[in-house]
DNA sequence: ATAATTTTTGCGGTTTTTTGCAATTTTTTT
DNA sequence: AAAAAAATTGCAAAAAACCGCAAAAATTAT
């Protein structure tokens, strides 16, 4: 076999396959390890690969996710907030929890929206006291180290006496047969109680969530009014939900 | 799997879950802890996530440091920061305003101190958020764009339900006849709440702002326990403070 | 076609990287 | 304060990479 030939069919491996051993290929194509070695070391020079310990990595895979999938996820975030700013207008009482996906929409708002934001996550109030035109109230309580948000008595409290048009809720599972369910005692009932006091409820969460299950329950779909992932509302994966009557962004 | 694969693995599940457990990347991955612990050092290092114990933590919701904008006259707040920090010990419930004398002092506290901190400045509980032993109380209400603290009858009415050992406040004018002085109609009424609820209260100030006097009317010397200034106790200008009671460092 | 030259390849020996393990220390939890 | 969990350290084995070097193959020149 041509070296031509070789690197060619090893450019082919490493795109279709997303990695490349040493090994193997010394093996498949019957010539020694330090010859495969110096192709990948040729190969890397010119860019058509990443050479690592061991093999090398295509070039798409470097800094990307698991299995293949070329949109990062603060990519697939970002493209979940732009869709939600959408729902907001002016003049409205927003209540929003924590976690990245409302972070990225606290970044996505647009500087001339003017509305009133509650949050008791921290990182969210950053972000909103940055906004010139938002005006920002904050739910006070103890700070969880973990989420950053204010979790209690107190909290929950507050949220009972407040009546928002719009709640924006990043959710970490969701099922059709479980409905929202999470895995923190206390983000539970501060999340019901944020489901309650508002007029609508939106989840936002990565399609990679969807159909996951986590010990706690929070509420039944049947309380979720827009759900918003990355993915395009035809989605089949999303079809379920739709029929559930849970409008899907 | 290779090493490089298996560490864009874990930055890949960082950012899903905003943590990771080395337990159970080990598991899943199979390969020792010790492995999983090197990845996340290399990581660490390389700034793609944040290294806790037992795991791993994503950096972009981590990361809230607030901009540490030109603060005026900083090293003589950080005088001034060192000596307010020796008055906390541990186990302490401490009552902190808004300022950025308050946030020299948030970034003052040693980091064996274990003590309750209770504030509405979001800079501040942005900083004591940060310490590995300090609990944070947040004071909810609606945000100040300009203090970036929350002021109103919510917050008010909350400080009233506490008995802090010690309360810290950054102040803009003290004066012997005149006693402390503000500008802001709501922030005077949030200071007063503070100091009345408060077992001692501390004021700190550069020893510019002392003999100054501002509209409106905080509270009488008498209030005040400790007064902290960057001058050493026994300049001249600190002199009828002494006399009229105060402790001054 | 044949010789000279260049390129490619495989091999032995050495160095570096990676990984897991055991012992110890540090941190966290109870 | 004790017990449990996790981190650190040093170490050793295995795998991979590296370094010449010389044989083999391909290319070029005569």
């Amino acid at each position: 076999m041509l070296k031509r030939e070789r690197q060619a069919y090893i450019v082919h491996q490493v795109n279709l396959h997303n990695k490349v051993l040493s090994t193997s290929l010394s093996t498949e194509i019957e010539v020694s390890e330090d010859t495969i070695r110096r192709d990948l070391q040729e190969l890397a020079e010119d860019g058509k690969l990443i050479k690592v310990h061991g093999g090398a990595l295509s070039r798409a895979f470097n800094d990307i996710t698991y299995p293949d999938r070329k949109i990062y996820a603060k990519d697939i975030k970002k493209i979940i907030a732009e869709k939600a700013v959408k729902l907001i207008t002016d003049g409205m009482f927003v209540l929003t929890g924590g976690g990245t996906t409302i972070i990225e929409l606290a970044r996505s708002l647009p500087l001339n929206l003017s509305a009133t934001f509650i949050s008791g996550s921290i990182p969210a109030v950053v972000e909103y006291m940055h906004h010139p035109n938002i005006d920002v109230i904050v739910i006070g309580d103890k700070l969880s180290k973990n989420s950053k948000i204010t979790l209690g008595a107190d909290a929950i409290n507050r949220i009972k006496s407040l009546k928002p048009d719009l709640c924006f809720l990043g959710i970490n599972s969701i099922d059709l047969e479980h409905g929202i369910t999470d895995n923190d005692w206390d983000v539970v009932h501060l999340k019901q109680a944020m489901i309650d006091a508002s007029r609508k409820t939106v989840c936002l969460t990565i399609s990679e969530k969807i159909n996951s299950i986590q010990p706690i329950h929070v509420c039944n779909l049947d309380k979720v009014d827009v759900l918003i992932t990355e993915l395009n509302a035809t989605d089949p994966l999303l079809a379920p939900f739709i029929d559930a009557g849970i409008k899907v962004l």
